[in-house]
DNA sequence: CACTTATCTGGAGCACTGATCCGAATAACC
DNA sequence: GGTTATTCGGATCAGTGCTCCAGATAAGTG
């Protein structure tokens, strides 16, 4: 790669980072190119789409949340691991706005540029998952595509302005239900953490 | 309102049914009036936005599921009507592709043209769910808008080509969630509290 | 029926989107 | 310094939602 191209595609993937981190994911392409001080033709042929783009951008990012998940299956108990990547990745997409969509069809879309990055995602999930299965401290009618999807739910929430501040919340009734201690007690009752101590 | 008007407004809705049953909410306006045989302006002078369109699309359904709902508070038990509304709700949604993204922003934007329907959907669904929490049937610590939310969360999902495989399964995982009875999930699976024993 | 008027219509055009083409600029190599 | 393969970015295209306005037309009146 020549040395011009090189720090052309540095910069956009600098540019980019702070667009799309202010605008969501769908922030416009032109306007990125513009604001990096370059041509349109110029960002599209470094990232032909921009799935492309998120890839570049999100690859470190998936990366630290996978090895937070082989940190948390060796530290912590299985269903603390579980509970505490799971708000991790939920707390990690309300960076990118917007992302949850794309994850959701690079997930089955073996084209999609970010398409190795998710599925790397739900194994890691999967594995934390069947740890936690194997104690039974989750139910087991659950799979690590089911994780995704409640990840993909949950953080698609907190996207959602109206929403947005019932996403912890709901992100605590979502995991009482993987959990399967917490299978409830009756209305009103405080539901008390559960660490193992 | 005069004769040609009415029969194109008609005309305009009926068309846009198909269309957007086919190609989801996000169907081109100026594909909705092309087929309908009228102009663009046409089409946006009947239905000044795409949320104006779709209440009057969506207007009897969201009526139906209003009504459902104080049928269903009449006839079966606070358990029983809570979850098969919240089935019928989310099950509707597939009809109409991305509906769910236009209700989560039209909740709380009191300019939208759904805003209405969608403030009355949320509170037939608060008094099922307040009806059920009185009975100790479901867990006290949420609200009609928490409902609101869960239930756009599982739409979502449903509209998630990849994710809608799970969706149905979802609902029951979230549904158990909502419910306080611990005699839990139609999976049958074994849960088993850790307090016991 | 003839005429006026208020209403409705839809093509043309706006600014924007992602995507593509291709002549011009330029870094790399000899 | 010269050659060549790469890279660049303005121009352009088809698409979007949306607005304007001159012309068509239905409804009301004498």
């Amino acid at each position: 790669m020549r040395a011009d191209a090189r720090k052309n595609r540095d910069h956009l993937l600098a540019v980019a980072g702070t667009a799309i981190t202010e605008q969501g994911v769908d922030a416009s392409m032109r306007d990125i190119a513009r604001r990096a001080g370059v041509g349109l033709a110029t960002l599209l042929r470094h990232f032909p789409t921009r799935e492309a783009l998120l890839e570049a951008l999100l690859h470190t990012s998936f990366d630290e949340l996978t090895t937070k998940a082989d940190e948390l299956e060796k530290s912590a108990s299985p269903e603390d691991a579980l509970v505490s990547w799971l708000r991790d990745c939920v707390a990690w997409t309300t960076e990118y706005r917007g992302v949850t969509v794309l994850m959701a069809a690079a997930i089955e879309d073996t084209e999609s540029a970010l398409h190795a990055s998710c599925v790397t995602l739900r194994a890691a999930g999967a594995r934390l998952l069947a740890r936690a299965q194997a104690e039974g401290a989750a139910r087991g009618d659950i799979d690590g595509t089911d994780l995704f999807a409640l990840i993909a739910a949950l953080a698609w929430l907190g996207d959602q302005p109206s929403l947005a501040p019932r996403a912890d919340h709901l992100f605590d009734v979502v995991a009482s239900a993987i959990l399967t201690s917490a299978a409830g007690g009756p209305a009103g009752e405080e539901r008390r953490p559960r660490t193992r101590g």
